[in-house]
DNA sequence: AAACGCCGCAACCGCCGAGGT
DNA sequence: AACCTCGGCGGTTGCGGCGTT
């Protein structure tokens, strides 16, 4: 069945809105309301497809839209819902006030995805991935410092109270005095002309995650330095005077991590559905138990409220700040007051 | 000052589902 | 059931601004 196109391209103009055009488009839905779409150029005048219009009316012209930068508490909001919902922009902007699904969609693009991706968290599936960490950044910060104790305000002192992490990190640090890396230098390109450190620290390619890794880096040792990547950031923060739990590893971001994106990205998901198709296998803690409704429902005396973290950062606005920021958002525990029941319906 | 490359965002395109005939 | 229209959605494109060389 062929499709008419939305209607007829001969004599329209494309592009970029004029000030007068917009002018007689709200007018024009001011005075008639938008009506049918299809017919309201050639009433209000203009030379345009009814699609246009309706694109420039609710994605920029609407009195109610929201413009300017997005706050942390929005940006917040946008990871949590994609973290459920996945790419249903629509969905996630129904929940944001004043903010349209393209704006948060671009956003997403060209500020979240990109920030997500440095800390080495797919921006799908909200899952760490070795494939996609900067390995050179989390490692510069610490092994330019000699001390041990520098590795442990990197992976936090509960990580070296575990031997095999402890051995990773000597053995990092080892390899430095060995080889004498200038290790201000970034790793990546060292990896290209130091043989002895391309043979412990290969270029990551995708799906190598749960590969076989090189001798000397067990696969637990890199899930643990993940983990490690990503509490490090969420440390910071604790230090910044946000108590925290840190012994509870309950997160949204482990329950859905495994998800595949159909599930992911299904119109309707329930809660049970979430449960079904998810074939989550823990990354960290193999013994663990999850249940996604133990995930959802956050006790009253949960020290994590979703917004407890909010003030330490409201007023700052730096990318280094909201990346410290973000990573604890993959810790986020749904407060009483989120209504996911009412999200996901 | 000019050339170039990158980035962000507005707008477009193609597809889909709902609803009417 | 088949066809058609419409609104809506998500992915993608392309332009303009800005920084760098």
């Amino acid at each position: 069945m062929g499709r008419a196109p939305c209607c007829d391209k001969d004599g329209l103009k494309k592009g970029p809105w004029t000030p007068e055009e917009d002018l007689i488009l709200v007018n024009f839905i001011q005075l008639h309301g938008p009506g049918n779409w299809r017919t309201l150029p050639k009433n209000a005048g203009l030379q345009r497809c009814g699609k246009s219009c309706r694109l420039r009316w609710t994605n920029y012209l609407r009195p109610d839209i929201k413009r300017g930068r997005f706050s942390f508490e929005e940006e917040e909001t946008i990871i949590q819902l994609h973290s459920i919902l996945g790419n249903k922009w629509s969905a996630i902007a129904a929940r944001l006030p004043g903010r349209t699904d393209n704006e948060i969609k671009n956003y997403w693009n060209t500020h979240i995805r990109k920030r997500l991706l440095r800390m080495g968290i797919d921006p799908v599936t909200h899952a760490p991935r070795l494939d996609l960490l900067d390995l050179s950044s989390i490692l510069n910060s610490s092994l330019c410092n000699q001390s041990i104790l520098h590795m442990s305000s990197l992976l936090g002192t509960q990580a070296l109270m575990n031997p095999e992490l402890l051995k990773l990190a000597t053995t990092i640090l080892s390899l430095k005095q060995e080889i004498q890396v200038p290790f201000p230098k970034d790793l990546q390109d060292n990896q290209l002309f130091n043989p002895a450190l391309q043979n412990q620290v290969q270029p990551l390619q995708p799906n190598q995650y749960q590969a076989p890794l090189q001798e000397g880096f067990s696969s637990e040792m890199i899930n643990q330095l993940m983990q490690a990547n990503v509490e490090g950031f969420y440390r910071k923060e604790v230090a910044l005077g946000d108590s925290q739990d840190n012994s509870t590893p309950t997160s949204l971001r482990e329950n859905l991590a495994g998800q595949p994106k159909d599930t992911y990205c299904s119109s309707n998901p329930t809660v049970a559905d979430i449960q079904e198709n998810s074939n989550f296998q823990p990354p960290f803690n193999s013994n663990q138990n999850f249940n996604f409704e133990s995930v959802v429902s956050t006790p009253t005396s949960s020290p994590t409220p979703l917004n407890s973290s909010s003030s330490t950062f409201i007023n700052s606005s730096t990318e280094d700040e909201r990346e410290s920021y973000c990573s604890n958002l993959f810790k986020f525990e749904i407060p009483e007051s989120f209504d996911i029941d009412g999200l996901l319906m």
